[in-house]
DNA sequence: CTGAAAGCGCTTACAG
DNA sequence: CTGAAAGCGCTTACAG
């Protein structure tokens, strides 16, 4: 703001087109209300003053910014980077801006950045996953603010979301494992508590698990925060506590990179000694060497989707519709037969 | 906004409490103005009351939106993603709400963004690099918005900046290249017009030749944008027109990655049969194999003090303090001596 | 230290 | 299709 003094106003361009200021709201904001040849003479003379209206007055008066918020965990890594660049887009050709904050993966952040974004006047919210306080939901619903999940879906929920099955993804990843022969698998995870994608990915691996007649108790898992240090030092633990493990499924592909690299440290060769999967299908996983065999995430889509339909919420043409998006497995290298090394495969 | 019908107003609390709404509006901005006593009981109304200040009300009034808004080409990748969360993390302890936009390096879009930004209300804003239309900084002086540029320092430049010397810190790494025998050198740059980074790293390459006595004309430079794909088609045609070169050096880290996949296709071993070297040293600069040769830069350390700077400006603090940030060379394996491979290099 | 009141620059029923 | 006018909810000189 601070605009100029001598920045022109809604009456400047109405006296210097001959008009009342409503004509001249009506021209900026319901064309299709005004006289063509009204319209266009009002619009030149917007042009020749070089007019833009005042966003405070137009936010106080219409009740409303045109602008939506999003709270993501973080902004550094691709997992929501691409998701968030699409929404952004989306929001963009829909008239939108987009407030951004992170919360570090942390809900007492979060919630401070609700309160932050709601009071800088967001006309709606875009936030991760299910799992909060209900008092934040109902603060939200309080204050008249439409909210939208995103990154997970799941049936039977009271808030709306745009997303994809997390734990039947990781199910479908896991059954594909098992297949494959393993039996001995260990668990790299994001920290569960607070985030219900993580948790939901490693209740996937073991319905996989029941489904086939093994055992959920024996699943070995290790939660760590999101990093590759610690999936790295995740993999160390896990292989030496159970060096039978033939596979090392990660909550994400951040993890998966760790383990793959100090898999490499260790001497192990991936698949042949050991298979390695990820989730996310983030650019680094076709990147590193053997490929990531992971989940594709739509990303780009989900941040599509969302931003559409937080709109049709802020414009009332929607109260809140979900989604369900598919997420595909994507195979590559890292993931093998278990006892390859033994069985003809490629020398050191 | 749309805040429900009762939620309490500036003029609910100050009947409430029993004084006027401007002592009210004195207790929550300027409480040293106002008397022990009338503050602690006006507070405790606000919070009884559960009294949020209406935002476009409160920016309308005071003429400012404690909003900053960024403009950057992509937040899809690391490049500007870890230095923009600085930057949030930042502003938001200062009590500033960011609103981003992105212009994927397109200076149409990126000059509707900056329209969009500043008649949505922000104070101030940021924007990566120096080279765009003058009429641009006109507008914004004219509107009375602060502009910071980042990811760039140049000396006697208008705009106040905080980055580093893009010439430099290449033209430090070609030294580099030049010192360990390179003589034919190819570039992979990203396109140069309108990006002043990318046009001052190639020449800084210039200028590492020049001052060791190679013919700067003599270098090999293809400009494609940025993206893995690009790199490796790029790295293709350029091996294909001079299979001499001995190293080739890329404008940025994602360039290089896509050089990487492709030399490794072409049966080419990195360092041994050609050296690639990288800028920006993004966390996948650590994750190739072999690690990246690469420029690092200080992408948290630009966000935060771009932060501070940017707040300073709009407060009035400050009108607009460059900084120059250093950028230091980040040595891995993808550089080496050059004909490596005639001279007891590993084997295939 | 506190209050009355103007004013910030729009939008939107309501009439015509 | 267009206009007069109320009203949105704050902040801030100005007085006292």
């Amino acid at each position: 703001m601070q605009q100029e003094r001598n920045s022109p106003t809604l009456d400047d361009v109405a006296k210097a087109a001959g008009v009342s200021t409503a004509t001249v709201s009506r021209c900026l904001n319901l064309p299709d209300r005004v006289a063509k040849k009204t319209l266009d003479r009002v619009m030149k003379t917007v042009d020749d003053m070089g007019y833009t209206p005042n966003f405070g007055a137009r936010a106080m008066a219409a009740r409303r910014t045109f602008t939506i918020g999003a709270i993501i965990p973080t902004m550094e890594n691709s997992i929501f980077a691409r998701g968030l660049q699409a929404f952004q887009e989306e929001l963009r050709s829909r008239g939108y801006n987009l407030l951004v904050a992170s919360s570090s993966y942390r809900p007492d952040v979060e919630k401070e950045q609700i309160r932050a974004l709601v009071s800088r006047g967001a006309d709606a919210l875009l936030l991760i996953g299910y799992e909060r306080e209900q008092a934040i939901y109902d603060y939200l619903e309080r204050q008249g603010v439409p909210v939208l999940l995103a990154w997970a879906f799941l049936e039977g929920q009271v808030q709306p979301s745009i997303g994809f099955n997390n734990r039947a993804a990781m199910c479908s990843l896991a059954n594909r494992v098992i297949e494959l022969g393993h039996r001995r698998i260990g668990v790299i995870s994001a920290i569960t508590k607070g985030n219900d994608r993580a948790a939901e990915r490693v209740a996937g691996i073991r319905d996989a698990m029941s489904q086939n007649g093994l055992n959920p108790e024996n699943l070995k898992v290790i939660e760590t925060p999101y990093d590759i240090q610690n999936g790295a030092a995740a993999f160390d633990e896990l292989m030496k506590a159970d060096p039978g493990l033939t596979v090392v499924m990660c909550g994400n592909d951040v993890l998966a990179v760790g383990a793959l690299r100090k898999s490499k440290e260790m001497g192990l060769r991936v698949p042949e000694d050991v298979s390695i999967t990820g989730f996310d299908d983030i650019e680094l996983a076709s990147i590193v060497t053997p490929g990531l065999t992971t989940v594709h995430v739509p990303h780009r889509e989900m941040g599509r989707k969302a931003a559409t339909e937080l709109v049709d919420m802020v414009e009332k043409i929607s109260n809140g519709r979900s989604a369900e998006l598919q997420a595909s497995l994507q195979i590559r290298d890292s993931l093998g037969v278990p006892g390859m090394s033994d069985t003809g495969g490629p020398d050191r």
